[in-house]
DNA sequence: TTGTAAGCGTTATCAT
DNA sequence: ATGATAACGCTTACAA
């Protein structure tokens, strides 16, 4: 059996209450301190994180919803979220929904039914389908911070990324270097990060009077595939882009599959610039021109953030903190041939 | 106050007990039951996961260590896994430790402290070192699956992957095809997965009886960046090779890199084979001839195994399933030139 | 500062 | 089949 607070008040020769309060980082007198410090160590005791979570109504643990397990953006931030509140012992229970509307409802159920002290959720299709569930956490004070979308009927904490912006500036820097026909590849069409990026292309291509042409602009749905096969589109028309803007990581790497395969050369015949960095984007030839979301930052954002509205502090809710993203200029753009 | 099974009772006019039953699906008298639904229906009653654990001694959590989040491979694996242990209930604890022994040592010390009711390890680069820590567990009779690796000493249920074969087949293949000039990128030198890789590749070798050139035979520690160095050696050697196995998703696409940027033809002038499957292969052209390894299956599998194992049936322990490869065969392959 | 004891939401034993 | 009640391991008034 392993062994509880009363085998080392009992061995210490003190009394429950007080191993308790040593172990709540209370004061002892020196001497109790010493007898009950030894006798943690001889029974090599382990405080019951269950036990302590049914009295003062805490699991330690924080719910983590991300669409997909293999969404690299999505778990490069939960990778630095995990090192930020496993300090304070907090675990990760995380989940993924494979965008799937019931499935994440479902989700969300689950780790309510398992008293999460904090839910965070990332970038979805529906904001509007699931406020009620989300509610259901605020009306009981969890906690709840949300990673890059919009909830504008619910007043939580969120951490955005500076999405147009970033577009923004991408799109300029090809304008600039003398492109007027570039292509984008956006993601969702409904989603939140799609229309902010859509948006920021939008802008720029306004800016510098260029004209918006409906071909050229493409939903990949976030996918390898959808990245491979808009790009091929684009390529293949009778008027190809002489730019390409992908706006994630997947899209970024189908979209070269599919200029490879058609043996046009980056960046001599087609710019190309991606989203997210990612570990092969310093390896491929030439070197991609990105866009790269703060991933760890934003982890470690949403992990202070929590700690802070565990411990009770809310003087600064809701945060609404938009992070900056960076353009990383390499070797995947240049000016068009005939310009 | 969220309602508590007392507040059940009273409603219903029945006792705690009654209640705890009802729940744990034991018969009730008709109108009992019917009460007692309508109380927990009208009361919106969830029941109290934590205190259940307190009393069970379960936490309904099972703790998964894997090498990184952002592993393909291995979140693949956890992603089945999931959906397997969920439908009875429990929830994942996924913690990585990025190939860093003390991040390892100390995420198993930590889900212990959270009593997870199982343990899920992944391959690790020290089987040795660990072995005290995963003994406390099994001390404790919690189960343990070892996925993929090698635990000498200790006696838990593992599922491996039939690694010598997968790798035997591939490079037989290329034989087959004619080629007698073999590289392999393999991974960590003293992985248990690179070292039975290895050794099919030697296997394959011996038996067609061509000689072992250490100059093609490349460590990159499973990573793009090695698959990438390592491939770019080998091609640019006084004797490259005519054909590549890289042994994990990431080092194929390394590699694949580096002979993109070589301006070397696929599959003419070089054949390659890699491993894992993954979104890009059949988006990238060629398609690529790869090992394909069941990781919903061995996800499923260990979720299954767990259940088992929680359940108390430990009838067919321990288990050391080994699940078969897929030898995909696409366009990445093709004879030699001058054979 | 410390001990005592009630209670957190369940389950399980023992009567009935 | 059901009710009463003592645990599970811990925290926290309250008293000393």
């Amino acid at each position: 059996m392993k062994p509880t607070i009363r085998d080392v008040a009992q061995k210490a020769g003190v009394s429950v209450g007080t191993v308790s309060r040593y172990l709540n980082g209370l004061k002892l007198r020196e001497h109790n301190r010493i007898k009950v410090e030894k006798a943690i160590k001889e029974l090599n005791f382990k405080e019951n994180i269950i036990a302590k979570g049914l009295k003062n109504n805490r699991s330690m643990t924080i719910g983590v919803v991300i669409v997909s397990l293999t969404d690299i953006f999505g778990t490069s931030i939960v990778t630095a979220l995990e090192r930020t509140v496993e300090k304070e012992n907090y675990s990760i229970i995380l989940c993924d929904y494979e965008n799937d509307l019931d499935r994440l409802k479902y989700k969300l159920q689950f780790l309510r039914d398992r008293s999460v002290d904090a839910l965070v959720l990332f970038p979805s299709i529906w904001p509007n389908e699931i406020t009620e569930s989300v509610n259901d956490y605020l009306r009981d004070d969890i906690p709840v911070v949300v990673i890059d979308d919009d909830f504008p009927t619910l007043e939580t904490d969120k951490i955005l990324v500076d999405n147009m912006n970033a577009s923004f500036q991408a799109v300029e820097k090809l304008i600039k270097m003398g492109h007027k026909r570039i292509g984008i590849i956006n993601g969702h069409k409904n989603s939140y990060t799609s229309k902010e990026r859509y948006a920021g292309y939008l802008k720029a291509l306004q800016k510098y009077q260029i004209d918006v042409d409906e071909d050229i602009i493409k939903w990949g749905n976030y996918s390898n595939h959808g990245g491979y096969s808009a790009a091929k589109k684009m390529l293949l028309s009778y008027k190809p882009p002489t730019a390409i803007f992908a706006t994630n990581y997947y899209m970024t790497l189908g979209a070269i599959a599919a200029v490879q395969e058609l043996n046009i050369s980056i960046p001599r015949e087609l710019s190309i610039i991606g989203f997210d960095r990612f570990p092969l984007s310093e390896v491929i030839k030439p070197t991609l021109t990105l866009i790269e979301q703060p991933a760890s930052r934003m982890g470690r954002l949403a992990g202070q953030i929590i700690l802070r509205r565990l411990k009770g502090d809310y003087s600064d809710f809701p945060i609404h903190q938009q992070v900056p993203t960076k353009l990383l200029i390499r070797d995947s753009i240049s000016s068009p041939i005939n310009s």
